[in-house]
DNA sequence: TCCAATTCTTGAGCTATGTCAAGGAATGGC
DNA sequence: GCCATTCCTTGACATAGCTCAAGAATTGGA
């Protein structure tokens, strides 16, 4: 109980409110547990409710027939997911699983509704995350369709480094397919652009450490739009 | 006044809300006009308020520096747009502009939050209406990164037979290039697609107006995956 | 410490789609 | 009804990135 009020204080949807309303959240969350590589919910079943990433990574991802699979976002402690059913519709728009072992909070959608009605500070809190998340899938957008994978690349790993405490020694807290995956590719090409990339002095890569050298053409975004990392493949 | 009501009341966001709070909301609202073309607010400028369109069409977008767009989203009358700032951050995720010429209303911001945290209802509409703008976005990532341009498209027309009441015979709301735009291609390929698909008897095009021919392939959803329509050039 | 499983890399070849360039069609304002 | 724009199409060509296939490297379990 203390311990899921914990998670829910630290959480962005719910981190700033008061003690009691925390409490009343506290209350109607329900503990659940996922083992590595556990799926979570099936894009287009119907939902009762949704979740919060207590420890763990959780993948929220589009599958096509053949196997090909497009992740739209990974989450960690304290993120929100599954809440578009909760408004709107009645099935998740996406599907969910587990990269690692995860414990999430399940907030049942009818009382989380009330508590929202009654709770105008929750319903901003709300708001607010989803206009992030917004602003996360409006990038991704232009990512996919404007940028060519180096670019798509180079912006992620600055993302990582600026979340990593802007620090060019910076470690990929996912697999190298997941990587992929999430950027619009393939691991082959990742693999072979990593190593373009490695060629031209722009980075290091041992394994899922990598160190951002050519500290200038980073900062700079010289390498931010389409082209200019690309030359021969290697080999 | 009367006629701000009235938008205000067949809005996405607003329909359905009870009288006085309409009311409230036209009050705040004014009434903004755009020639066909005008840029209405630019990616990364600081927001005040937002807007709903009255009248015309509105493409919301990103570009790149070399020119190319990409286009989120087009929005007709009814429909809220430049929300995400309201509620994180201070500048607006993409940029937007008029398609046709444009009335809208715009509501500043700070009038409007002090309604929303007075009125539980108004902010559950308002996250239904992100909740259904972030299913469209996660629709589109989807599509950018797992479907070919044929598919694209094939959705993108029975997207539109749907909004223009189940017929086979539709008819495009946005020119070519924009749909080219739109769909995330250029111009030449969509209109290389259009061919295709014509010459594989799916589709007659004239114009702007486009009928389904073989609607079992469409209903079946034969042509969402990738590669089913593609075949040598036209030419 | 070794095996099994997973993860990653490399090679080779193919193709969907982009770009450049130019001509043709349609549209809207006056 | 005509001109100026805008919009659309077609051809020729280039290429980024995908797929298949196989081998290497890492990881974790027992």
């Amino acid at each position: 109980m203390e311990n899921k009020k914990q998670v829910l204080a630290e959480s962005v949807f719910f981190k700033g409110l008061p003690e009691p309303l925390l409490h009343q959240l506290a209350q109607i969350a329900q503990e659940k547990k996922f083992r590595r590589g556990e799926m979570i919910f099936l894009e287009g079943t119907a939902c009762s409710g949704f979740y919060i990433v207590a420890q763990g990574q959780v993948k929220l991802y589009k599958m096509a027939l053949d196997g090909r699979e497009q992740i739209l976002y990974v989450l960690e402690a304290g993120e929100p997911f599954g809440i578009v059913p909760v408004f709107h519709g009645h099935s998740f728009p996406a599907s969910a699983s587990s990269l690692t072992a995860v414990t999430a909070l399940f907030l049942p959608k009818k009382e989380f509704i009330a508590l929202l009605a009654a709770h105008p500070e929750l319903a901003l809190a709300v708001m607010a995350a989803m206009a992030r998340r917004m602003r996360r899938f409006a990038a991704k957008i232009e990512s996919l369709s404007l940028k060519d994978v180096p670019a798509r690349l180079t912006a992620h790993l600055l993302y990582l480094a600026r979340k990593q405490g802007g620090t060019s020694q910076i470690t990929l807290d996912i697999p190298k397919k997941q990587l992929a995956n999430l950027l619009g590719t393939s691991a082959e090409t990742l693999s072979r652009i990593f190593n373009d990339m490695s060629a031209a002095g722009l980075i290091r890569v041992e394994g899922r450490r990598i160190a951002l050298l050519d500290h200038t053409a980073f900062q700079g975004g010289t390498i931010m739009e389409r082209g200019t990392v690309t030359q021969k493949r290697s080999g």
